[in-house]
RNA sequence: GGGCUCUUAGCUCAGUCGGUUAGAGCGCGCCUCUGAUAAGGGCGAGGUCCGUGGUUCGAAUCCACGAGGGCCCA
């Protein structure tokens, strides 16, 4: 039979390897165009739009991108296969701190400084170039990853187009009276040289220590009293214009060793003076304090010279840390500021924006105020002014990019009143479908706390606020479009390359109040306004495109869950704000990415994994089918150790596939002969056909609900049940030799399974479904679409179901694992034929199902017969207990006393009564009750002994002992055992025929004797004890069943 | 300090509407198959469902409080 087979299948190769079978479906797909054929397949389809959230073109990918991506060509391949026309717009985000940061880091730049050095022309042409650099290496991997996207029509957020559409919405927020520009205590980076926004803070703590001081401050007209004051930022101590009390809270004036008298608050007296000798000499409410005058702590300085520092009242001083008495530093604290501007106190600003001390401080004037703490307090203690330092951890706020502690500064900032959108936005965000419904609740929560949308940064690459105060008479006038720029602009358009710093600087409009000529503020705009006005600007929004009106709100969009607050967010604002609804119908979020053990990835830590690295050691598609398999609600941990566990259930697909293709090839098996109708097909056809339906259906549910995770848990279980039963039960119909009805309705089914599975799997794992579907169809059907992403997605077909059977089947699997488990607790190995098994099922249905599908118990356990248990008493034991479903709601209350009354009787008696009278009889104080069968559950645990088990409600026991024959029956077993052995070392094809000498005692000769051709059979021996064996044939010897035996065979 | 969320086997995770004996994969132990073969399969051990209290005839599931983890706000 080894034969030159003329099957248009091709043989498998030896082993499953991802990459290199993926690197060749990538030259396949762009060999034949397969991408731009599905977007003409689909051209006239319903519309299905999805927003590509932009990846930031700095780098290369990491493998958390690649989580993202994948739920990304998941779903839009799926609505590809239902025939959706889509955008496949890939986006990427060009400009703002990140991009400056890495230009930063590859020039070798420390502060802002070297970039003004360097030249704003020159930055802004290098930030380009890594746009350039980066987007088309991400564009590389992505392809690698398999996702199909329209990669020339990437959208960039530095184009003068995005731009523009971000001025048109600064404009209408203009309009509405929302722009303004205030004096704010913002968190600052001095690194960055920028203000950071509230959005930008979040995750950005770390635990830190600094100094935390203990300062003494003389107080006015007190002889020898002393305000005693706590700071954990010691450089802001220069900026003190008060110090705050809780009017509520009881302060104590204490006197100390040295005759000096402190107040502080009476809670914080031990935490604060510790074993220092005090003695309390009074107590006074911080309410009698108001008003009090003091000296500061650095009055010499000339910036601070003149002012006056005044105890003040402030609600939130607490008595958990320091001295309830609480230093005030409007220019260098949010708190602060806000109370100097309900209290109107001055407002020192002691630092630029680069953290740098201004002039007026002295000593620290040009020094770092990060750098400052160990002079302030050698300062403080030389003047007398310091009562104790310690070191103080707490968690303090980083730069979410550069990492460096941020301090706080006020400074003049650009924002977006949030108050008015508040509650559109609200509405708006109520219509979304969220994917976790969380998510949704997430959105709310932050809605309804969110302030007021800082949007300017000192910085250089990046989006230039259209902002043109007018010094004369006040207007501001903002610029919505770029038609607006040259129709008021008097100078400075020759030379607009972009939109861009230094260019756009140099354009000076005439005031729209006054027509002055006024210049743009030199500050850029918050990076996420690039992102967020993506769903405006790709659809050309601005110039009334009937592709807005066609794709606008999208369908889908999906990120990781921090994007709530961040893209989701500012997509949103400006969508209520230009369109009063949401941009955006579903979204699906998904949690963060650590490595196998847990732990967050980071390049320092050395766990990270580089995507290119990942895509070659495991493949793109089993890093998809690891993603796509995650529940979203939970971290994934990845790395190699999960993508090998992922690899080696692939493999049970690999073996149905792989036996599949051997034997169809050996059969010739021709799939497109007629099919064999559905009712001549045996009950495992039919059965795993029915599976099959289910499967569509799970997949099809879960991946319109954007829950890909739940279909491939179903598609797990389906397969493995292929392999598992459908395979392992029906696997000699495929060897067999006659070519027969029973054989071609084998390959068809197992075919159909093949050809159906692959178009389920092909959004997830791409590259290896394609693969199968080409060697199983494009060979066979040259009318078939030549991809496996260019078919249809699969219909159930209802005449295929078949509830009855699944049920039976499932029965059947029941009786079979009891059954193993029976001969388990036996100790008789499966090979060994055994009389009989005696079969306890619940019902009468449960043992129409196992005689209906009697063969394959017979075959699984291997034994002759089955009969059902007339009496089960000798063999187990019983428990009754009431079914709680059914009783509960009956009794209330009272069954308690039925459990009661249940226990408290003979079970196997009760069970005999309800087997000859169908009802039992209880009696629950005084009232007589009668339960059916229904009414109880009967629970039987097997008599210890051997052979008897339990599984679900089946009892199974086996019939042990084996006579002459059945041993002889075994002995032949273990004759073919040993011989396909001795094939197999003797380096045998499976369809090689053999002339077989086997030789043993009188047991044998007898068994040989009875079961001469079964075994024949069995190994393909055309000749048994023929003659002599030849000098060259293989040969071995065994002891089976305690006899012993020679086996030799040659090649026929 | 406030909010959201999670806590189930050694590990990673399922667990529907509150209802009989809480499941899977991996790992572990024992066994098995040998025509899917450097594979495959079975059986078994392994559980304080984080704790306490409550609602209920009945709680892994609902409620309250607490502990621990994660996230967010301040």
């Amino acid at each position: 039979m080894s034969r030159n087979s003329t099957s248009p299948f091709q043989p498998l190769p030896d082993e499953l390897d991802f990459p290199s079978m993926e690197r060749r479906i990538l030259d396949l797909w762009a060999e034949q165009g397969a991408f731009e054929k599905l977007r003409a397949k689909n051209a006239d389809g319903p519309r299905w739009s999805f927003i590509d959230g932009p990846i930031t073109a700095n780098n290369p990918m990491g493998v958390h991108h690649a989580w993202g991506r994948t739920y990304k060509d998941v779903y839009q391949r799926y609505r590809a296969m239902r025939g959706y026309h889509q955008r496949y717009q890939n986006g990427f985000d060009c400009q703002g701190l990140w991009l400056e940061v890495e230009v930063e880091k590859e020039l070798g730049f420390e502060t802002k400084r070297d970039i003004e050095a360097f030249g704003l022309e020159a930055f802004a042409d290098a930030c380009r170039e890594r746009v350039d650099t980066y987007s088309a290496i991400q564009t590389s991997q992505s392809v690698r990853l398999g996702q199909w996207m329209d990669w020339d029509d990437s959208y960039y957020t530095h184009s003068d187009s995005n731009i523009e559409h971000i001025w048109g919405f600064l404009r209408r927020c203009h309009e509405r009276g929302w722009i303004e520009v205030a004096q704010r205590a913002m968190p600052w980076c001095a690194r960055c040289g920028t203000a950071l926004s509230q959005h930008e803070l979040i995750d950005t703590y770390q635990e830190i220590t600094h100094d935390a001081l203990y300062v003494r401050l003389p107080l006015h007209g007190r002889d020898n009293a002393w305000l005693l004051v706590w700071t954990t930022t010691p450089w802001t101590l220069a900026a003190n214009v008060a110090a705050a009390v809780d009017p509520e809270l009881t302060y104590v004036e204490v006197e100390m060793g040295d005759g000096k008298r402190y107040f502080l608050a009476e809670a914080t007296l031990q935490e604060a003076l510790g074993d220092d000798p005090h003695e309390i000499v009074g107590r006074i409410k911080g309410a009698d304090m108001l008003g009090w005058t003091y000296d500061g702590p650095f009055d010499h300085l000339p910036a601070v010279a003149g002012t006056e520092h005044r105890v003040i009242p402030w609600k939130d001083v607490g008595a958990d840390e320091g001295t309830g008495i609480v230093h005030i530093a409007p220019g260098a604290g949010e708190d602060d500021f806000r109370l100097s501007q309900e209290l109107d106190l001055p407002v020192l600003v002691p630092i630029d924006e680069n953290g740098v001390y201004v002039e007026g401080y002295d000593r620290l004037t040009g020094r770092d105020a990060r750098q400052v703490a160990d002079d302030v307090i050698d300062d403080l203690r030389g003047r007398g002014l310091l009562y104790r330092a310690h070191r103080f951890e707490h968690r303090y706020p980083h730069c979410w990019r550069c990492q460096e502690e941020l301090v706080f500064r006020v400074d003049d900032e650009w924002f977006i009143r949030a108050d008015e959108v508040r509650q559109p936005m609200l509405d708006a965000a109520a219509t979304v479908h969220w994917v976790p419904d969380y998510a949704g609740a997430r959105m709310a929560d932050w809605l309804r706390n969110m302030g007021d949308w800082n949007i300017s940064r000192r910085r250089y690459w990046g989006l230039p606020l259209p902002f043109y105060p007018c010094r004369d008479c006040g207007h501001l006038t903002v610029v919505g479009s770029k038609a607006q720029l040259e129709e008021r602009a008097v100078s400075g358009l020759d030379g607009l390359r972009e939109l861009h710093r230094p260019w756009i600087d140099d354009v000076v409009i005439r005031c729209e109040g006054c027509e002055a000529p006024v210049h743009r503020i030199d500050a850029v705009g918050d990076a996420w306004l690039d992102a967020g006005i993506v769903p405006f600007s790709t659809l050309g929004y601005l110039e009334g495109s009937e592709e807005f009106q066609r794709w606008y709100p999208a369908d889908f969009i999906t990120e990781m869950r921090e994007q709530i607050r961040l893209w989701f967010y500012s997509m949103l604002f400006m969508s209520v704000t230009l369109e009063n609804r949401s941009p955006y119908q579903s979204v699906f979020v998904y949690e963060k990415l650590n490595d196998e053990t847990g732990r967050a990835m980071h390049k320092s830590w050395g766990n990270a994994i580089e995507f290119g690295e990942a895509a070659e050691r495991m493949g793109a598609d089993v890093m998809r089918w690891l993603y796509a398999g995650q529940n979203p609600l939970y971290n994934i941990n990845f790395g190699y150790g999960p993508a090998g566990e992922v690899k080696r259930r692939m493999l049970t697909l690999w073996n149905v596939y792989a036996f599949f293709v051997t034997y169809a090839r050996l059969d010739e098996f021709d799939p497109t002969q007629p099919e064999v109708p559905l009712a001549e097909r045996p009950d495992l056809d039919r059965w795993v056909l029915s599976q099959l339906q289910t499967l569509i259906d799970t997949m099809t549910d879960a991946l319109h609900t954007f829950h890909v995770h739940r279909g491939q848990r179903a598609a797990r279980r389906f397969i493995e049940d292929v392999s598992n039963w459908y395979v392992r039960r029906g696997r000699r119909r495929y060897w067999k030799s006659e070519d027969d009805v029973d054989k071609q309705a084998a390959y068809q089914t197992l075919y159909e399974v093949l050809t159906t599975l692959v178009r389920l799997l092909a959004p997830v794992m791409p590259f290896w479904t394609e693969d199968i579907y080409q060697n199983l169809v494009c060979g066979v059907d040259p009318s078939a679409p030549e991809s496996v992403h260019l078919t249809d997605w699969p219909q159930a077909r209802d005449d295929r179901r078949d509830p009855g059977l699944d049920a039976a089947m499932a029965e059947v699997q029941r009786v079979v694992r009891a059954g193993r488990a029976a001969r388990n607790a036996a100790n008789v190995k499966l090979r060994q034929p055994l009389r009989s098994a005696l079969i306890q099922v619940p019902d009468d249905a449960a043992w129409d199902a196992v005689q209906a599908l009697e063969p394959h118990v017979l075959d699984e356990l291997n034994v002759k017969t089955l009969e059902r248990m007339a009496s089960e008493h000798e063999l187990v034991e019983f428990q009754i207990q009431p079914n709680y479903r059914r009783l509960g709601p009956r009794f209330g209350p009272r069954v308690k006393q039925a459990a009661a009354a249940l226990a408290a009787r003979d079970a196997a008696e009760a069970v005999r009564e309800l087997d000859e009278r169908g009802e039992l009889t209880l009696d629950l104080g005084g009232a007589v009750e009668t339960l059916t069968p229904e009414d109880l559950n009967v629970r039987r645990t097997p008599r210890e002994g051997f052979g008897v088990a339990e599984q679900d409600g089946v009892i199974v026991a086996v019939a042990t002992d084996v006579d002459d024959e059945l041993g002889r029956e075994g002995l032949a077993r273990e004759l073919v055992h040993a011989t396909q052995g001795l094939r197999r070392d003797a380096g045998l094809e499976v369809s090689d025929r053999i002339r077989l000498w086997i030789g043993g005692d009188g047991e044998v000769e007898q068994t040989l004797t009875e079961h001469q051709a079964w075994i024949a059979g069995e190994v393909l021996a055309v000749a048994v004890n023929d003659g002599e064996a030849t000098a060259d044939a293989a040969e071995a010897a065994h002891t089976l069943n305690g006899m012993p035996v020679e086996i030799r065979l040659t090649r026929a």
